[in-house]
DNA sequence: AGATTGACTGCAT
DNA sequence: CATGCAGCCAATC
């Protein structure tokens, strides 16, 4: 892998409960030039892992879509699990739940 | 080696 | 607020 994985896992493992990220503020704390590469890295991330990748949402903050339909329901039940509410139809209140990046981790 | 796609973003309409 | 188009880099075909 050329683009750094574990950068990217890294920083999701920040990413304090209750709380979510988008691609692009990962993407750029993990130092990657596209945000697509942190779907590559949670692509590649093993399920034995601790990261909370469901904590990452796209930029409209809501749930990306992955190829195999319904692997996306489950990252909604486990925010919801979080704390995290959705708006209608599977939407994130952003002002509420945006992660603040090493600027003042609070939790 | 060239073309296509992919867990995306940002700005314009 | 939803939709459309272009930019971006790496992996895959």
């Amino acid at each position: 892998m050329r683009i750094p994985d574990e950068k990217v896992w890294a920083v999701v493992r920040r990413i304090p409960r209750g709380k979510v990220a988008t691609y692009g503020q990962i993407a750029r704390l993990a130092g990657l030039s596209n945000p697509r590469h942190v779907g590559k890295a949670l692509k590649a991330l093993p399920e034995e892992s601790d990261v909370p990748w469901h904590r990452v949402v796209n930029a409209r903050g809501e749930v990306s879509e992955r190829r195999p339909p319904g692997w996306d329901d489950l990252q909604r039940i486990l925010l919801e699990a979080e704390g995290i509410e959705f708006r209608g139809k599977g939407r994130i209140s952003f002002d509420r739940y945006r992660w603040k990046p090493e600027g003042g981790e609070e939790e």
